[in-house]
DNA sequence: CGCATTTTGTAGACTCCTCTAAACAAAGTA
DNA sequence: TACTTTGTTTAGAGGAGTCTACAAAATGCG
């Protein structure tokens, strides 16, 4: 897992082009105050950047007055404004977050995205462009069924539904029921809201493995090993978590 | 838009964590030497992050001795790694990507995913789970029409693909086709390495509005509206870009 | 015009994260 | 036992990015 950035700017000095670009862009001129207001940071810290920047070549800057993207400074700006656009659609129009939350998700995400996971989000977002039905066929789908109705249950009427009952419904198979030294897979879980969080951030993620070691009841603790790595959870949450 | 990040660790320290896990997980044990390496940071920096995490009760850290993750260590090295599993498989399984780039890629997000954003990407996974006909139907075809044949010309024996075919090949409409005066919306790039990159980057996204200001032969560039942005770009772009 | 307010810049301090170079510790080896 | 190797820690430095507090310039208003 190699993990190492090399970045040309920070994100930080990315954050303050974009916000000069946006602010050029509506009201044509950026000033530093304007600029420290809506990156939430002091009028002080921002000379600094604008120093930093201008030695970079990236924006126009004499003290004390209007400030203006060079023609490359103009280039960076509208490639992380991109990113940001393409990662608030898709969490927003995809992934049905609120508009605000994709947004703010888009604004942490946007200055690490390579050119070529960029390159495959636009792809995905033309071919929806291109071929609606299909775009319908999945995306309204998994809008009701799966965020409307998490549990399955909803008024889908799809083929995939009776997959859907048969497995969440009919043949219910929680962690909890597993036989010590029995493995399988998860599925879904069968939770929401906070416990949901807990369980997703323990690593409990669809077609993860697990292996049921053995219950105790005394503890009311479940003992298993998740993609190999040993685990105890409350009784209650092996409960939520369903699979194969 | 707010871009305010408050993380109670910062990406160093998560990284430092979720490296410790992953060695103690698949060697037993974690040594400053192995982070350094991993983390392709030299020893020297290792030790005093060893102590920040330490003091944040993170881990437990005797010197010269083997590191151990305390539990709320691990909570937030598992919480990391299964932001960084959902990403890969992202990007690897549904946009296709190298598992190598899709890992890398998913290091630089997974510091920043919101809660919110992490749930409904694994809701998206346990609905393909739950739903293998329409996962095929739109993904597949995603796969085969788009990122390997992305003219759309390709071997798909699908009815979506007339509507390509009537789109991308009969009626092809390029943004250098426009009349001044005349608005119009993006559809898609025709054209791919990196002069595709260079034009998302310019933000020409599927769905974003052109508006044709003039044409000018004599400099071989195309003045536009992007989104209602001025811009210029030189014809041989204007070729490329497919507009309704 | 001149004073008060707003805006912008400077200086100094602090944190985080990294580096290099050197010291230190714990082994094994001669 | 002394030397070498390997691994770890410390010390000192530097860059990025932020803060506060204050100074300077620009602007607005009586």
């Amino acid at each position: 897992m190699r993990c190492t950035r090399s970045a040309i700017l920070t994100s930080a000095l990315e954050d303050y082009l974009e916000t000069i670009y946006l602010f050029v862009q509506q009201q044509g001129f950026a000033r530093v105050r304007d600029i420290a207001k809506a990156r939430n940071v002091k009028a002080g810290s921002v000379s600094p950047a604008m120093k930093r920047l201008a030695a970079l070549g990236l924006i126009e800057y004499a003290q004390r007055e209007y400030i203006k993207l060079t023609d490359e400074g103009e280039r960076f700006a509208r490639k992380i404004f991109s990113r940001h656009e393409i990662l608030t659609r898709f969490f927003h129009e995809f992934l049905k977050m609120d508009l605000e939350d994709a947004s703010a998700d888009a604004c942490a995400l946007e200055h690490s995205l390579s050119d070529e996971a960029m390159d495959r989000l636009v792809r995905l977002f033309e071919f929806m462009r291109l071929c609606p039905e299909r775009k319908r066929e999945f995306w309204d789908f998994f809008h009701t069924c799966t965020l409307v109705n998490p549990d399955g249950t909803g008024e889908c009427n799809h083929e995939c539904t009776e997959n859907v009952r048969r497995l969440v419904i009919r043949s219910k198979k929680y962690l909890k029921d597993m036989e010590p030294g029995e493995t399988s897979k998860v599925i879904k879980l069968d939770s929401s809201g906070d416990e949901r969080n807990v369980l997703i951030d323990l690593g409990f993620l669809p077609e993860a493995s697990v292996e049921m070691v053995r219950i105790s009841e005394s503890e009311g603790r479940v003992y298993i090993k998740l993609n190999g790595y040993r685990l105890s959870i409350p009784m209650e949450y092996a409960e939520a978590i369903l699979v194969e």
